[in-house]
DNA sequence: CCGCCAATCTTAACGCCGTTAACATAATGG
DNA sequence: CCATTATGTTAACGGCGTTAAGATTGGCGG
């Protein structure tokens, strides 16, 4: 079915690749704690050891697969903050269901450095992308999003939301409030970017 | 040196809280990883089953340490929370720092179900209580916590924050600008206190 | 076309983990 | 005072991440 997932003799074909994806199944269906190597590896079909001709570790393994979340994060929201009929909530909502649809993934890709490392490079180039589509909806003009504590803000408030949902340390029915809860920062945001705008 | 921490004969005295103490300590010297059941019991000095006759499974006992955790975190911010010279900013500050000064304790007690039961009984009280008193400086008067959206928001910004600071999302620079960034949904809750407030 | 090399994959083993079962010890209270 | 019960021990199970040693194979230089 799929382009190389057939394995067929000694050699896998696209072996990395397959176990990126097996992760990707076992990480929803189970959760994080049901994502192991050798189970990753037996998703594939392959023996326990294999994965390690592709990945260091399992922390290697782990960072791909939160990179490809931010990947598609990225090519989510990207249509949204190009295009000027939306708003900021509108992307916060946005960015919000996709968390919701990837519950597993999302905890994956801002979890502690437990199973990810936040330093490896492909994963933190991949983040910045979708924190730059952010900034470039919320920041003032001109700025770098780095230092524009506007789209900081913006990204902590639907991240924090997001961590506190989903791990129920406020109650689910606030799910049909977020667009309340996200335009409390807009004054804010519109008075910063009043100051400090181009 | 501790009140009940030596262990003497066959029974230990007070093994229960002398786990949850090595768990603590565990947490913060080799991180949330560094944390089995195992190790904690060899911390505490007792055979590897010893724990099974105080907590069901290692989840009972991580849920032990969270509760912990928010009851520091309430005592830390109980002062601040009821003095009127302090701000709201003030509040998140302090906030930030407890969470800075135990990073190991502060995942763990907003991590994903993996480690903790987020719907343990001592668990969601201790977290409540935390809560309530962010919101009462923050929320409206005369509105419940949880139906107030600007506590909510309040909490998720700050704990965003702290969550893209720990797992390095954002350059660790912005921790001299935290006080800038959460000023920035004051506006949006001094206008929303206006409008819904007694 | 052939042979060799490097990449890829397998099996086997190590120590650590969570959990359970069977048993030992000690504190308590009827 | 002795039996019950709480507390602790040792031993064992399967699963985990990781490594070592060896098998298989695709591809490239001759």
């Amino acid at each position: 079915m799929n382009s190389k997932t057939q394995a067929r003799g000694y050699h896998h074909g696209d072996l990395r690749t397959a176990l990126i994806e097996a992760g990707l199944a076992l990480l929803e269906r189970d959760g994080a704690a049901g994502v192991s190597l050798r189970a990753v590896a037996r998703q594939a079909g392959v023996s326990q050891a294999a994965p390690y001709a592709h990945f260091a570790g399992k922390r290697e393994l782990m960072s791909a697969i939160a990179t490809v979340g931010f990947s598609r994060l990225r090519d989510l929201i990207a249509p949204l903050a190009s295009d000027p009929a939306r708003s900021i909530v509108d992307l916060g909502v946005a960015y919000i269901e996709f968390a919701k649809a990837n519950p597993g993934l999302y905890a994956l890709m801002f979890g502690s450095g437990e199973y990810i490392d936040s330093r490896d490079v492909q994963l933190s180039h991949a983040s910045r992308q979708a924190f730059e589509l952010l900034a470039m909806k919320v920041g003032r003009r001109g700025s770098n999003a780095v230092d524009d504590p506007g789209p900081i803000a913006a990204w902590s408030l639907v991240h924090g939301l997001v961590m506190l949902l989903m791990n129920e340390k406020i109650p689910a029915e606030m799910n049909e409030r977020l667009p309340e809860i996200l335009r409390l920062l807009e004054p804010g945001i519109a008075e910063h970017t009043r100051k400090g705008g181009v």
